[in-house]
DNA sequence: TTTGGATTATTAACGTTGTTAAGTAAATTT
DNA sequence: AAATTTACTTAACAACGTTAATAATCCAAA
């Protein structure tokens, strides 16, 4: 069956074309400007058959979506080279701050959109595969840190998710424009994003009390 | 001058016929379901109509973007009562959390959605207003528990823009059905959010060292 | 009171959007 | 060579935000 296998290769092709153009639509022109005609126009099909590759214009996202995660992936690459958990923790929330700054798009369709989440929904699907992993990984090293007491005792997944929440919450609401009306100037943003980070985690440190003698 | 007046009565009259027909929409419906066209239906006007009392859609969420501000200032109305600077710091927290998970919809268009966002900046407005005068109140709370070593001292806003990124961490992962992939079962998720917040303000207070021995 | 200009509302339409149904041409199998 | 599957396109639908043109209504001045 070499030939079927020529046919799926050629089906696997068109996808990566869509999805291609789809990326290209969706960093340089934003997620509304993403239309199935503006991906079939560049890629130089008619819109119906991008529907033969994607069911609808939500499985698009989904994809764009688990791309983002790759790419997320990449920028986290050589974390595992800090030894020390709580560095690596600072460390992992600064990668986070400044991925989400150099890929506003990915950041929202990956943490901020509904559409890849109704997606999985509908599906029947309970898990959240990418959004798992990296949680993973992020609980892995808060246990490490609770383990060689760089952090208190506590429930790991609820310390995480604290955690996660904390970065996301800056990130948020600096790619949906609530931070600079506090922080007018735009090369501030990250720096005082940073600022914060570093704050809380000088706060949640175990026994790093620095309280007003 | 007293039938221009009247006029002008009217005039706020369909205004508030049109935003209370656009709330119930969004309410009950969505964001994604506030149309011109639904809304017109409802107030039983043709859709051209509303235009002559709103510039455009996005005017329509803007003020509905006030009016959340409005219900949350509410929600928060006898916050002053606690005298104690970190549990009333705490309950502001707690209120929050609250406030978005019983008006989510709302809790978008104040701090998620682009649109009441977008419709500032392209009337050159740099302030957000609602947005400001909250942060404000959060901020001399800070401040007073900074006065009375609760807090360590330091920058006021960013503190206080950290503190509001943590309980909006939370709250916008949770309206983006991003935690309910961690947190299966749906009455957990606001106990476990406060369980977070219960750890965050632990973790911030001055001197509550906690270490291991 | 009637005329005339503003106000208020409507109908019709434009240009989008996502998506489906029907039809065509080419490739593959029988 | 005929039949069937595959790949793709054209045409169309329903819904959207929005504008232009038009009709109806109201109020003030002649």
């Amino acid at each position: 069956m070499g030939i079927q296998e020529r046919k799926e290769k050629q089906k696997l092709e068109i996808r990566k074309l869509i999805l291609d153009a789809s990326m290209k639509l969706f960093v340089e022109e934003g997620f509304e400007n993403v239309t199935i005609r503006r991906i079939a126009e560049l890629i130089e099909y008619s819109p119906t058959t991008v529907y033969l590759y994607f069911k609808d214009k939500d499985e698009i996202f989904a994809a764009l979506h688990d791309i983002g995660f790759q790419k997320m992936a990449e920028f986290n690459k050589d974390l595992d080279t800090i030894r020390n958990p709580l560095l690596r923790l600072h460390k992992m929330g600064e990668n986070y701050l400044q991925f989400g700054m150099e890929n506003p798009e990915y950041y929202s369709l990956m943490f901020i959109d509904t559409e890849p989440m109704d997606k999985l929904a509908e599906e029947g699907c309970e898990e959240w595969r990418p959004g798992d992993a990296a949680i993973n990984r992020l609980k892995a090293t808060v246990i490490e840190c609770m383990e060689k007491g760089y952090l208190q005792q506590d429930d790991p997944l609820v310390v995480s998710l604290s955690i996660w929440s904390f970065v996301h919450g800056l990130m948020s609401l600096s790619i949906r424009c609530r931070l600079e009306k506090f922080i007018p100037h735009k090369e501030m943003l990250l720096p005082t994003m940073k600022a914060s980070l570093n704050w809380f985690v000088n706060n949640i440190e175990a026994g790093n009390t620095s309280a007003k003698e």
